[in-house]
DNA sequence: AGCACGCCGACT
DNA sequence: GTCGGCGTGCTC
């Protein structure tokens, strides 16, 4: 556009970025003259808004030549150091917003690092020449927040709040400003300079080093750490960073910089990428695949060279070289010259797998994940923007990094649940994929031992190309595995532990080989179980596990519960299937289990790995790698010890009660169980040696159980496919999570009350098109949180653009919170609870 | 979300 | 008679 044109343009439309849902549409602002050039599309502005004028932060929408309404104000400035957005990631946002009801600014400040974005807070000051004293009905906490205000020139409202409590910092600034002795004023917060690392190089060589020593030299060092750092900068002449020589020496950053004030040591500024310290090996590794590989990689080529937006599924068992696959796919892409994304879960995304990538691409690679700094993030962001880095490896947010004409998306282990972000905006990186791979003609490439059932319903269905890996590498067998039937085992023992995992934990460890033990995250749902035919009792609607919920804290006096429908039942006194009265809720512990363990096996080293014993990252990488390196015997863990990380000398492996995750409150349970269970499983099959996997479970019949030992997907999936479609659930329905949040026990539920009469009244006037099936409002299962009181409806429909409307005019209805009402928001298809 | 306007209870 | 409660409505 040429100069003349932008001029033409007086007017632009904005979404402001921190609005409620309720207000989340543009509005239009006079753009003065002298910034005309710089608002464009995309770009972040800005602008008084409200009776207050408060100062927002908006989005320009569009440019126009004419305000849709009479009256209206001029935006304020262009915030040109955070680059603008482009088409592309702006059509997402309002792809999101659309979507799945969160703002247009939600989104943005997904797809954005907050240090580009920077944020309005507001800051105080002292007004003038006035001074508030005791006779203007000030307390002395008022008193002290005024001192504490005029003692320094700009204080932050978070500063205030941390100094004097919330409650208070807020009551007493509120006075302050109505009675015009403080001022407030809004400050876009300051966008991060962009991480710069000090480099440190000796300018004097050995000779000169020694005289200085000596005390022969015309510059004297008297400190010895002084001198431990000049004499390691010159011994080693390269560049170091503040950090390494801090590491190294001890030194202290006033040390390093007596260096260079005394003209010995040369310091300069370099951008700073830790990404790149993650050590590129010297030799490039090459990739060779075996003809079945092969084959899977000639058709995701030819779907990267159609440059049309095409979906494949990799499917392959644990071991079948889904990342050579997976790794050539992105060579040939960015030899096509467009840019690729890599979707990890936060558990795979280790030192050790990222390090391979960094191995065969150098450092065109960027890793985007959640333990990045404001600063490296931002760093990471610029980087991919520019181009500079074409391939980005990263969890789930990762999505959205602005790659330049992006060809390829894969989505490694794609039935990870991790993909569904928990907080608000509730997306799912999958669909983020899909639209953003129509958008550029680009190709989503799927990959997964397990696949979740809605993607593999779309591979059966032609929608994805199927590419299947069957066979494992190497001489890597299936481990042999044995279903131990807990219900047989000594009952006097209770013991977690069954005799013959014990007798093979035994043996393995006396051969100086390891074992894992894995047991449930989430096996501490009450569940009834029945001792007989190990059933247990499910909601008749769902077929989900009945939850078991005390009634004021008394044990013996509780009431079964579903989740998803709310239905309620009573505890039944006989076993519904069996007719057998030893009915028990069943709970566990896992101390237990390792102080049993110690007991059991003298003298060898157990390392147990749970939310309690690794309360920090680090700490379980270095758990990891402790076992790795032969430092214990067995690992005793969850999850986490299944993903990303070979543990050769690993020949047993054992799960505790294998139908625990059978009992989730969840659709997805059966999914899980058999995720869980197959890659256990594998878990054990990676050594020359061949393995074994024990699976105790008190249920030895469920077909779930059975399949995945027998690791056989397809006869799974279609029994799982049967089951959802006789029961209503995904991927033949939608499901929407009505979540009524409030510290108001009494309004949280006369809210849901008067949502469901507002739903029931839409579904039969307005909305009469849309059908649906709405179950609550109920308590949440945890139904008090951060002193909240949280209750729920459940809603089965098909989601399209009407009953997405219909939705979104409930939110703008009760998506306020105060006033006589609870907060509302929505969850379209929730993972777990 | 803020903020103002507006209409009803306990205080100088 | 007023200060102040929070219900309702608007924000370019």
């Amino acid at each position: 556009m040429s100069d003349n044109e932008y001029r033409s343009y007086e007017y632009a439309s904005v979404y402001l970025l921190d609005n409620p849902y309720g207000i989340d549409t543009t509005y239009d602002y006079f753009i003065p003259f002298e910034l005309r050039a710089d608002v464009c599309r995309g770009a972040f502005v800005t602008v008084p808004f409200g009776r207050g004028n408060r100062k927002h932060m908006a989005l320009v929408d569009r440019l126009c030549r004419a305000p849709s309404v009479q009256n209206v104000k001029p935006v304020v400035a262009v915030c040109k150091d955070r680059a603008a957005l482009s088409e592309e990631i702006i059509r997402l946002c309002l792809y999101m917003k659309e979507q799945i009801l969160c703002t247009v600014g939600d989104a943005v400040r997904c797809a954005v690092p907050s240090a580009i974005l920077g944020k309005l807070s507001e800051y105080y000051y002292p007004a003038p020449g006035r001074q508030p004293d005791g006779s203007a009905g000030f307390s002395p906490a008022d008193l002290f927040v005024y001192n504490y205000i005029e003692s320094r020139p700009y204080v932050g409202i978070d500063t205030l709040k941390s100094k004097f409590g919330a409650s208070a910092a807020l009551s007493s600034i509120k006075k302050l400003v109505e009675k015009g002795y403080v001022c407030k004023e809004l400050k876009a917060g300051e966008a991060c300079a962009g991480a710069y690392e000090f480099y440190y190089r000796a300018v004097c060589d050995a000779d000169k080093f020694r005289r200085i020593i000596d005390k022969s030299a015309d510059v004297k060092i008297s400190s010895e750490k002084q001198k431990e750092v000049l004499g390691l900068l010159v011994e080693s002449s390269k560049e170091m960073s503040a950090k390494e020589i801090m590491q190294l020496t001890g030194a202290t950053a006033a040390q390093i910089k007596a260096l260079v004030d005394k003209g010995l040591v040369s310091k300069n500024a370099k951008r700073k990428f830790r990404e790149s310290f993650y050590g590129i090996p010297d030799e490039k590794i090459s990739i060779t695949l075996n003809s079945e590989q092969e084959t899977a990689f000639e058709e995701i080529k030819k779907s990267i060279h159609a440059g049309k937006a095409e979906a494949a599924l990799l499917f392959g068992v644990t071991g079948s070289g889904k990342t050579n696959v997976m790794m050539k796919a992105i060579e040939e892409c960015v030899n096509n010259g467009r840019g690729v994304i890599l979707l990890l879960p936060e558990i795979a995304l280790t030192p050790q797998t990222v390090g391979k990538f960094y191995a065969y691409f150098g450092d065109r690679v960027a890793l985007v994940h959640s333990g990045l700094s404001a600063g490296e993030r931002q760093d990471a962001y610029e980087r991919i923007a520019s181009g500079e880095a074409d391939i980005v490896i990263g969890t789930r947010s990762a999505v959205f990094s602005p790659v330049k004409n992006p060809g390829l998306f894969i989505i490694d282990e794609e039935h990870e649940s991790t993909y569904k972000s928990e907080t608000s905006p509730k997306y799912h990186a999958r669909d983020i994929v899909r639209w953003r791979c129509a958008y550029n003609g680009a190709v989503m490439l799927l990959s997964s031992a397990t696949p979740s059932v809605e993607s593999y319903t779309k591979a059966v269905e032609g929608k994805y190309k199927l590419l299947r890996l069957k066979s494992r590498y190497g001489n890597a067998t299936l481990p042999e595995v044995v279903i131990n039937d807990m219900r047989n085992e000594d009952a006097l023992r209770r013991s977690p532990l069954s005799a013959r995992l014990v007798s093979e934990l035994k043996r393995v460890t006396d051969e100086g080989d390891q074992a894992i033990l894995f047991l449930n995250r989430r096996g501490y749902n009450t569940v009834v179980s029945c001792k007989s035919c190990g059933e247990v009792i499910t909601c008749p609607h769902c077929s989900i596990s009945l939850n078991y919920h005390t009634v004021s804290g008394r044990y013996d006096r509780g009431f079964l519960f579903c989740h998803w429908c709310g239905y309620k039942a009573q505890l039944p006194e006989k076993c519904p299937n069996c007719s057998s009265e030893h009915l028990v809720k069943v709970g566990f512990g896992t101390q237990k289990i390792e102080q049993e363990l110690s007991e059991l096996l003298p003298g060898k080293k157990i390392l147990r790995m749970d939310a309690d014993s690794t309360g920090k990252k680090q700490s379980y990488e270095k758990m990891l790698s402790q076992f790795k390196n032969r430092e214990a015997d067995v690992l005793i863990g969850t999850q986490m010890v299944t993903k990303g990380h070979d543990f050769p000398g690993v020949t047993l492996v054992g799960v505790l009660l294998a139908d625990m995750s059978l009992y989730l409150d969840d659709y997805h349970a059966n999914e899980r169980t058999f995720a869980m269970l197959t890659q256990v499983i594998g878990r054990a099959g990676r050594s020359e040696k061949k393995g074994m996997a024990i699976i105790q479970t008190n249920n030895p019949d469920n077909d779930v159980i059975k399949l995945a030992c027998r690791q056989d997907y397809e006869s799974f999936y279609d029994s799982e496919i049967r089951l959802r479609k006789l029961l209503v659930f995904p991927p033949y329905c939608d499901i929407a999570l009505l979540n009524i949040i409030s510290p108001d026990e009494k309004q949280t539920a006369l809210t849901s009350k008067r949502l469901r009469e507002e739903i029931d009244i839409m579904l039969k006037t307005n909305f009469s098109d849309v059908s649906m099936i709405v179950f609550g409002p109920f308590e949440a299962p945890v139904y008090k949180v951060e002193e909240k009181y949280r209750m729920r409806i459940v809603i089965k429909c098909r989601l399209n653009k009407r009953s997405r409307e219909m939705f979104s005019q409930l939110l703008i209805k009760f998506g306020r919170e105060g006033a006589g009402r609870s907060a509302v928001s929505v969850d379209f298809n929730p993972t777990g609870l």
